[in-house]
RNA sequence: GGCCAAGUGGCGGAAUGGCAGACGCACCCGACUCAAAAUCGGGCGGGGAAACCCGUGUGGGUUCGACUCCCACCUUGGCCA
């Protein structure tokens, strides 16, 4: 084996690497394992599709092993784990449709994503593998939500506790246990209710918010409706305030903190209570703008409010159900979106302001939402645009109580008596009595106190966020430990009890009723306890729900009597580093935070959050291709046919996004090629195909199957081994940033690497045995010079996370070495450290030729020597007037003065200087001197 | 519509107040070869014969000096509505 084949090498270093249990983390506190620092470096563990892995998942991946193996070698002890995350719709839908249990087709795709997953030499401790489908996982899964099931949260102490200790008001505890149980429930964190949800006839389920895309099901494209349905729901806005400002305690990217502080919408304002005339009912709406409550001229209730019907007059009442019967079928989204016209029907009932004492209309409308704050607003049409959008619409009064800026009223054409938009900013108070000539955050803080004084409304903190809809109608999820008693009461399972494993069903499809599929098996559902009889809870839990603690299981993987070990909890936690795909910015990490904080709270972790620091890798785009218009099509289409040009159909898949044809070439094998790039010409800023009028219109899109642009991971480890894989996906620019994928610079990355190999080893010989170029002997200066300037660049640009110009070094100080006639082995070996977290395979396999036989991985890092960084003689460019005019070889400690005088003295700047006045000369040391001449 | 990020050669990118284009891809020339591939050496932002001039989305500003900082705008992407 004379030349670089990575298919022979990475192999036998995974098999070595798994034989040896290199990777294998010790405990704390094993014997015989010194004391070292930890350092915990995680992945967003994959669903592992029936797809198998894609290029996408190799970049956060590489990032985290690069980073592991590095640490490592700073003598750190490392836990880098991998695992599925298992449960998931397309699994279960696979079984509907072919009649494979689920569990089969999901052990299959791991075992497909574990193969590739090793074959990329990533240095997981492989002993620490979970599953969240495994009995053995998601028995800490249904325990862990027993613990939420079992708190409540102390709005006074700010944190969940026992149920046994919520306090039991005296009136309650009077009407009997039955009294306290429902009491209880109230406030468990794990909760049943009765809500509006999005149900999906097609798929037999709910779906959360989240997986409701445009009115349709995320996965399908399946209508969706909503429907009122027993739910069990997590109290996720307990902890609100401090899913918030716990933000101030991790290092994460501030838009993704940005999106998380957006996701919980956290606002103020106040609730005010509007009494209806000639009726009882009272409206209570909550408004961040209480102090436009003068200028509040009509009011809305979403058209599924629990008072539509009380309100709706006789002559009203078709109107009303007809226009209820509309909304029901649109979305949220389409229900708010601020340019599409508002609709609304008028109920026949007024309501009174209770500052102006005036009867104001009540209207029932879609684009208020029966789940966002009371579902009702006070409507003040001249500060707020869909209201102002509304009554203009339906002729209704516009009162400004806001004095808006002179130059607003200007670019507006509005006057004080007619305003031609709303006006949202803030002001000074008008029309509005006593608020008058308030600026409006003092307005707002008056009006509130007035509120609150006459009973009529008070402060309140309102939030975006909802409780958390956790039940899902499938089979394929863990099962609820919990027994319904004929009482409607619910027992929970003892934890001796736990793992509750599913039934085995020989059908999964859905019932079609919220039921789910699990009330089919009744043999499982009904269960008799001393002659009593309870049914099981026939929802399973979503997807979510194993993803929520799978980092704290792989820190104690085969505990069987806790979820983990309280001492190596106290150790491993938080975790250093979390890589992974900004889709998760939102859901994951909010959930994922918040059973941490009940966790936290009742004191099975000891950090108050999980992931200390967060890193958001970017997408792989698909190659870059040439799109033409269809129009150009038909007009070229004969001209490509006799150019040996395919041009393939590409219909448009975002909104807006136009048809194409995509130009493609065939290669040797048949199968069709990018359009190589000397077929494009540019002219006039455009891109043409070479030779003719046809413009070109270049783009990277995201890959996906239905446009053909997937790069299969596996065609590339077959084709340029592992090594080349990760460092191209590491070399192809900022880990954080979009990039599109491009073959070519595999090659690259691999060319690379074969350089690396003829420097170190002897290609004209049989056996792998040094280049005889390479000799033990002390290198010079110069080479000592090049080398701890790249250990210097490497540690720092590992370090931070910046691969990509880390490898760049590396490629500068191999080119340099290459052309050594003598190269050092001490210099060889401690570039192959460098090298090893990059690309460990080639690492291991060179490190093993110069002479050492065990791994590499547990080396020290190579450390650098300021005192060899410096250059005895240093460049500096002359600048007159900020244009460099000329250079200037000097010592690089040489004094300003000096720097001065050589500059003024140099020969090249002289016709610069003649017959002018300098005017000043800025000389920065080591830098650069600036000569400014009038 | 709001918030956030980003606009640099033919392409991916580097430089984040101090010589714009490191490193790589593509391309061009040369060496080796019967030849090709591979490899090695050289060139490679635009204009110009050259001196030199222009050049980091656009316009303005701060500065001795701006890709970098500030303001406005345009474009693209992400998230939210």
């Amino acid at each position: 084996m004379p030349s670089y084949h990575p298919a022979v090498i990475e192999r036998r270093w995974q098999e070595y690497w798994l034989r040896e249990k290199t990777f294998r983390t010790p405990e704390p506190g094993e014997a015989g394992v010194a004391d070292k620092p930890k350092f915990y470096v995680l992945d967003m563990f994959p669903y592992p599709s029936g797809a198998g892995l894609h290029v996408g998942h190799p970049e956060g991946y590489t990032a985290t092993d690069i980073v592991a193996r590095y640490k490592r070698m700073r003598g750190y002890h490392v836990l880098h784990p991998m695992g599925w995350d298992a449960y998931g719709l397309p699994a279960e839908q696979y079984a509907i449709e072919k009649n494979i249990h689920p569990r089969i087709t999901t052990q299959q795709n791991i075992a497909t994503f574990r193969r590739q997953i090793q074959s990329l030499g990533f240095s997981y401790d492989w002993d620490r593998e979970i599953d969240t489908t495994d009995p053995r996982y998601f028995k800490w899964t249904q325990w862990i939500f027993l613990l939420i099931y079992d708190t409540w949260y102390d709005p006074v102490a700010r944190k969940g506790r026992p149920i046994a200790e919520l306090p039991i008001p005296p009136e309650v505890q009077a009407q009997g246990p039955q009294a306290v149980r429902r009491y209880q429930d109230a406030h468990r964190l794990a909760y049943q209710a009765e809500v509006p949800v999005n149900w999906c006839p097609a798929l037999g389920t709910v779906l959360a918010n989240e997986e409701v895309v445009d009115g349709k099901s995320e996965r399908g494209g399946f209508p969706v409706e909503r429907r009122p349905l027993r739910q069990w729901l997590l109290r996720i806005t307990a902890y609100a305030d401090r899913l918030l400002e716990d933000l101030d305690l991790v290092d994460w990217p501030e838009s993704i903190k940005q999106m998380q502080r957006n996701w919980i919408g956290r606002s103020e304002g106040a609730e005010v209570h509007f009494p209806v005339a000639d009726n009882s009912a009272v409206i209570t709406v909550f408004t961040t703008r209480p102090d436009t409550l003068f200028g509040a001229t009509y009011m809305v209730l979403a058209p599924e409010h629990p008072l539509v019907a009380q309100l709706t007059t006789p002559a009203q009442q078709a109107a009303v159900a007809a226009y209820q019967q509309q909304a029901s079928r649109k979305s949220d989204l389409e229900r708010t979106e601020i340019s599409k016209a508002k609709t609304g029907v008028f109920t026949g009932s007024y309501a009174i302001n209770p500052l102006t004492g005036q009867r104001i209309p009540i209207w029932i409308a879609d684009y208020v939402l029966a789940s966002y704050g009371t579902g009702a607003i006070m409507a003040v049409p001249a500060h707020d645009e869909r209201d102002f959008a509304f009554a203009r619409q339906y002729g209704l009064p516009i009162v400004p109580v806001v004095q808006p800026p002179a130059e607003w009223l200007q670019q507006t054409g509005s006057t004080l008596e007619q305003f031609t938009a709303a006006f949202v900013g803030d002001g000074v108070a008008i029309n509005s009595d006593f608020l008058n000539g308030l600026p409006t955050p003092q307005a707002k803080q008056r009006i509130i106190a007035w509120l609150e004084e006459k009973g009529i409304g008070q402060r309140r903190v309102q939030y975006k966020l909802r409780d958390w809809l956790f039940s899902r109608q499938r089979y394929w999820g863990e099962p609820f430990p919990l027994l319904h008693g004929p009482d409607g009461e619910v027992i929970p399972l003892p934890p001796e009890a736990l793992p509750l494993l599913p039934p085995e069903l020989e059908d999964f499809r859905p019932t079609g009723s919220p039921e789910g599929p699990l009330a089919k098996a009744t043999a499982w559902v009904e269960v008799v306890i001393n002659g009593k009889k309870y049914r099981r809870e026939t929802n399973t839990m979503p997807q979510w729900a194993g993803s929520c603690w799978y980092y704290l299981r792989y820190i104690d993987p085969h505990n069987d009597r806790q979820f983990a070990d309280p001492d190596k909890l106290r150790y491993w936690l938080p975790v250093d580093l979390y890589v992974g795909g900004a889709e998760h910015a939102v859901l994951h990490l909010l959930y994922a935070r918040f059973w941490h904080k009940v966790l936290y709270d009742r004191g099975y972790v000891p950090c108050p959050e999980p992931f200390q620091r967060l890193v958001n890798q970017g997408m792989i785009l698909g190659e870059y291709e040439y799109h033409i218009s269809p129009a150009d099509y038909d007009l070229y289409r004969g001209q490509l046919d006799q150019m040996g040009i395919v041009a393939v159909h590409r219909a448009g898949k975002e909104e807006g996004e136009a048809d194409s044809y995509v130009l493609k070439v065939r290669g040797i094998d048949g199968k069709l090629l990018t359009l190589p790039e000397e077929m494009v010409e540019k002219r006039k800023g455009k891109m043409f195909l070479k030779g003719t009028e046809l413009e070109l219109t270049g783009r990277a899109d995201k890959m996906s199957k239905s446009r053909g642009n997937v790069v299969n991971p596996d065609d590339i480890v077959r084709e340029y081994g592992a090594d080349s894989l990760r460092l191209y996906e590491m070399f192809m620019g900022p880990l954080e940033a979009v990039k599109p994928w491009n073959t070519r610079g595999v090659e690259g990355v691999h060319r690379f690497l074969s350089r690396v190999w003829r420097l170190i080893i002897d290609e004209a010989a049989e056996q792998v045995q040094l280049h005889p170029q390479v000799h033990d002997v002390p290198p010079d200066r110069e080479t000592l010079r090049w080398l701890h300037r790249t250990i210097r660049k490497v540690t720092e640009d590992t370090e931070a996370l910046r691969f990509n110009t880390a490898i760049a070094a590396m490629m500068e100080l191999v080119n340099y070495l290459t052309r050594l006639p003598v190269r050092p082995k001490q210099v060889l070996e401690t570039f192959v450290l460098l090298l090893s977290p990059y690309a460990p395979h080639i690492a291991e396999e060179l490190w093993r030729a110069l002479g050492h036989p065990h791994t590499l991985a547990y080396e020290p890092w190579p450390t650098y020597d300021p005192e060899l960084l410096r250059d005895e003689q240093i460049e500096i460019p002359i600048q007159v007037n900020g244009k460099v005019r000329s250079r200037l070889l000097i010592a690089p400690d040489t004094d300003e003065a000096t720097v001065q005088a050589a500059a003024l003295a140099d020969p090249a700047v002289q016709p610069y200087l003649s017959g002018r006045t300098v005017k000043m000369v800025k000389v920065v040391p080591g830098r650069l001197v600036n000569i400014v001449v009038a």
